[in-house]
DNA sequence: ATTAATTATTAGGTAAACCTAATTTTAATC
DNA sequence: GATTAAAATTAGGTTTACCTAATAATTAAT
């Protein structure tokens, strides 16, 4: 059994990992928690022990299998509870993220399968990520930028990059949700705006930061 | 702000004191607590200085004005958190507790009163516990055993004293939930069983344990 | 390759919330 | 009212998860 910390820190090598970091090394650890990296070496060597991590100052931390089924099922935990929060609670997507912080470390034998099967078994959070399965499983990520899209092509809205509430407020104004269709029209190499349809019959063109921010799924 | 530790300590002593305890002691509370009472008093002491509670060794404790605000929202929380666990996730009325005591320390400013509108600000939680409102205010307890009912009146199930899961296994088994209407057909004086019916056209007889365990309201 | 800068690690410390064991206070009983 | 039992308190300790400051080890830059 972990602690809450522990899993704290099993979820962020995890997503360092995953974004890439060649080394997730105990800077970059204190930098993603906001702590010292004093603090993490000690943590570090606490997971170490505990078989849930291996660590080597020339790779970084690795997760062992035992601590990577204990970060998906925080990872799991987590999205859940913000798709439970956005869509039964009507918070925005920048809302989300801190409650579920809090709510991914409830710790019930059921409780995620349960949310799971009342949410209808989403596969993606407000933010576009996927949701891992009670096995472990995410699906392969369908998720683009929107800047990435080819011309021609319809897409649905499936998250946001970075969830600034300016961004989120006027994806609101432009009623531009998870799910809402898009259809690029036209690349604007000049400046690498888009032209795209919204929906049915709503045309407008986005800059290239706004396409930059947008996730989309074919 | 206060921490979760003290939170659970304002709860117990507003629930000893709600429960009739004529002095709210270390000892109690470290009873209820399942911890030592020496950690007690370190704590009434902290919760002293913070103005939540006033101690005298001869009176013992009680909450302050700030500190019974505090007290009535973790409640609030707690239970409307098991509302959402039994009726959305479909947990059984002794489930509940566990998680709601984890799950009443989510902090997040109005993360209670999206609840309790995504449930349809319910009155009463899943022991038949009435639910303080926004405002700190609960209803006044309509509440009392079957044992209690008045022979021809009909009352709504609204929980279950104690929730032992056989009992509540029976109570399932024989379609009894929360808002069920019973109607008091006649009282057995002999063992202290009553006939009663059970919705619009079942009738059966209970014993004496059965109707001191069931909670109703007209 | 040596110096400078960055990282990692160690040492020693703090605060929260517990604990045990000893002591004092209060209450109960004869 | 003295004795005994129970409760409250104090003293001193532990664990978790942090911290700062100092040192050691890497990595980068001249």
């Amino acid at each position: 059994m972990q602690t809450l910390s522990e899993e704290n820190y099993l979820k962020i090598i995890y997503n360092l990992d995953k974004q890439g970091v060649k080394k997730v090394t105990p800077t970059a650890i204190a930098k993603a928690l906001l702590n010292n990296p004093a603090s993490v070496v000690d943590m570090l060597k606490k997971l170490v022990e505990k078989k849930l991590i291996a660590y080597d100052k020339t790779k970084g931390a690795k997760l062992t299998s035992a601590g990577k089924v204990i970060a998906i099922s925080v990872i799991r935990r987590h999205r859940l509870w913000e798709v439970f929060l956005a869509e039964k609670l009507a918070y925005e997507w920048d809302q989300v993220h801190d409650i579920a912080e809090q709510m991914e470390h409830i710790r019930s034998p059921d409780l995620a399968d349960r949310l799971d099967k009342f949410l209808g078994f989403p596969k993606y959070d407000p933010h576009g990520d996927p949701i891992p399965s009670a096995n472990g499983e995410m699906v392969s990520v369908c998720r683009l930028m929107l800047e990435e899209a080819a011309v021609g092509k319809t897409y649905k809205v499936i998250g946001v990059k970075d969830s600034n509430p300016e961004f989120l407020q006027y994806l609101k104004r432009l009623d531009i949700g998870i799910g809402t269709t898009i259809t690029i029209k036209e690349k604007i190499t000049f400046d690498n705006s888009l032209m795209i349809q919204i929906g049915k019959n709503r045309q407008m063109s986005v800059s290239r930061i706004f396409s930059q921010n947008l996730l989309i799924c074919e």
